[in-house]
DNA sequence: ATCCGGGGGA
DNA sequence: TCCCCAGGAT
């Protein structure tokens, strides 16, 4: 039941609507086969693998997650691990603070929750570390429930099949999860396969640099082709250096720590930075985060070990 | 609006 | 080099 001219109407312009069915089709024969879509992963698994999946690539995430479930199957082994155990097994993932977040979250789900991960979108946007788009990814991914999942492929998979933009503009949370609720179909089970297909559409054939067209389900339903795939003409995005930032001291302090037995003296985080205002700004951040800690006598060390 | 890791592809 | 990557917290 598809509309034969699905982008004009009186030979103007009109946004399209994505087919689900075609979607979910495509997702059921191409998706691919990643552990934590496995039928026998529940919440945690899929919670820990958003968690980890948040701004890294899914091929670094891999045996990470895979190391953590086995460790840690439940959410109560996780919030009985010490931070410093949590942190080591992080390994660079990036962004530690994800992890404390995580391991925080697993207390609470451990203590309030049953051990279980919840599955309402408001209780979960209640854990620390679990934002609009995690909530959301659980809610649909775990528990086959209606939420419009937006993340950055959404957004361009939006933008251009949708929109016939080049691409999505600076994100704004509410209108994109508007933007996104209208796609999806009325009941559980179909808009959550939908919000898999959006996710995965984006991530492995409309990306942004090389979309492959010739190989998306969308074909004729996509306004951005239709429209002779113009390009990206909003605001410039903002660029984040991280060579010289405090981002990169923090994370050369940290993987010292990491690769000692135990806590470190002072001038084996000194040797990693030549810059001392910079260093001592970076290791109180780190303090301040919880990252680190110090010992009685002046060393420094993970969280939870002496 | 900024900060927060780290790696890999073009 | 530049840019991107299953974002969240402040």
């Amino acid at each position: 039941m598809r509309n034969p001219e699905p982008n004009t109407v009186g030979g103007e312009q009109r946004e399209a609507a994505l087919d689900p069915d075609e979607l979910i089709e495509w997702f059921t024969a191409e998706g691919r086969d990643l552990p934590w879509r496995g039928p026998d992963v529940d919440g945690w698994g899929v919670l820990v693998s958003e968690t980890m999946l948040q701004q890294t690539p899914v091929n670094r995430v891999l045996p990470i997650w895979r190391e953590w479930l086995e460790r840690w199957p439940r959410p109560s082994d996780l919030a009985a691990a010490p931070q410093g155990e949590v942190l080591r097994a992080w390994g660079k993932l990036g962004y530690p603070r994800r992890a404390v977040r995580l391991h925080e979250a697993a207390g609470v789900i451990a203590s309030e929750h049953g051990d279980r991960v919840p599955s309402d979108v408001d209780t979960l946007l209640a854990l620390p570390g679990v934002g609009t788009y995690t909530a959301r990814a659980v809610a649909a991914f775990a528990y086959g429930e209606r939420a419009p999942v937006v993340d950055t492929n959404v957004r361009r998979v939006v933008a251009r099949a949708v929109h016939g933009a080049g691409d999505a503009g600076n994100p704004s949370p509410k209108r994109d999860l508007a933007d996104v609720d209208a796609l999806l179909p009325a009941d559980d089970h179909r808009a959550s396969g939908m919000s898999a297909a959006l996710m995965e559409l984006g991530q492995t054939v409309c990306t942004v640099r090389s979309p492959a067209c010739e190989s998306c389900p969308l074909h004729h339903g996509c306004a951005w082709r239709a429209a002779g795939k113009p390009a990206y003409d909003g605001p410039p995005k903002k660029v984040q250096r991280f060579a010289g930032t405090d981002r990169q001291v923090r994370g050369l302090l940290l993987d010292v720590l990491r690769g000692s037995e135990g806590p470190v003296p002072r001038a084996s985080l000194d040797a990693v930075w030549s810059e001392a205002a910079q260093r001592d700004r970076a290791l109180d951040s780190l303090l301040v985060d919880g990252l680190v800690e110090q010992t009685e006598d002046g060393r420094f060390g993970l969280p939870g070990e002496q």
